[in-house]
DNA sequence: CGCAGTGTTCGATGACCATCTTACAGTGCT
DNA sequence: AGCACTGTAAGATGGTCATCGAACACTGCG
């Protein structure tokens, strides 16, 4: 019983929070670092599923992108999901959109790069 | 030379900064903290000019507010207004809704106080 | 003038966070 | 099995920031 439809992943699967459970506070703090727009808005320009996590042209090494994307999970702004060795990444842009209208567009239409 | 509008004000006049000068990320850690979001609410919910600073309920000290206005004028967030001893606030509502469409309403509509 | 009320500034403190290095665990290929 | 690649976890470090206490400045009033 509570047999996978995956075959054996020895893997922990990323944990997920999904934007409805995400506070304002949480959502804010997570958007306000340099480092996770840049990774935001990478991932917006490209298809879902494109992009594992070394794709990512950010300067700083494995160890502080891995923990972005941990931030960004737990804030509902990216879905992960393991393909091989590799994390694919997904922008949740309607579920997050649903939840803070206009806090992504707004992050991702922003003129200055700062 | 010189001369200002005004009579003799021997304060410093607070320094404010146009949304339309103020970077994403700024807006986002001015925003990205409870103490602010409370102040910012507080403001909302009276007329303009109503409120002077030691009449919000926050829990800290008049130092640390100091800060805390400090930080939402630079953010484009609140203008200030001396009269008399007081420090008389404004929420800018249209002029920072210009720049940043959508990210005041979110902080004033959220149904969760974080 | 002295005094109460209001707000800012300064220095110190503590907490949090972004980052790094190192070590470790899966995955797939040869 | 061994190796290269990918990502995470743990521990250490440095910087930023929120807060406080105390001192200071300005306002208006008695």
């Amino acid at each position: 019983m509570s047999d996978q439809t995956e075959g054996a992943s020895h893997r922990p699967a990323p944990v997920h929070t999904h934007p409805d459970d995400v506070p304002l506070l949480t959502a804010l703090s997570a958007l306000a670092d340099p480092v996770r727009i840049q990774l935001i808005r990478d991932l917006a320009s490209h298809p879902d599923w494109a992009l594992s996590c070394s794709n990512f042209d950010v300067p700083v090494g494995r160890a502080a992108k891995s923990h972005h994307f941990s931030v960004l999970r737990d804030a509902g702004l990216v879905e992960q999901r393991d393909q091989g060795p590799k994390r694919l990444n997904r922008l949740r842009r309607e579920e997050f959109d649903a939840r803070f209208p206009g806090l992504l567009d707004l992050t991702l239409r922003a003129d200055d790069t700062e």
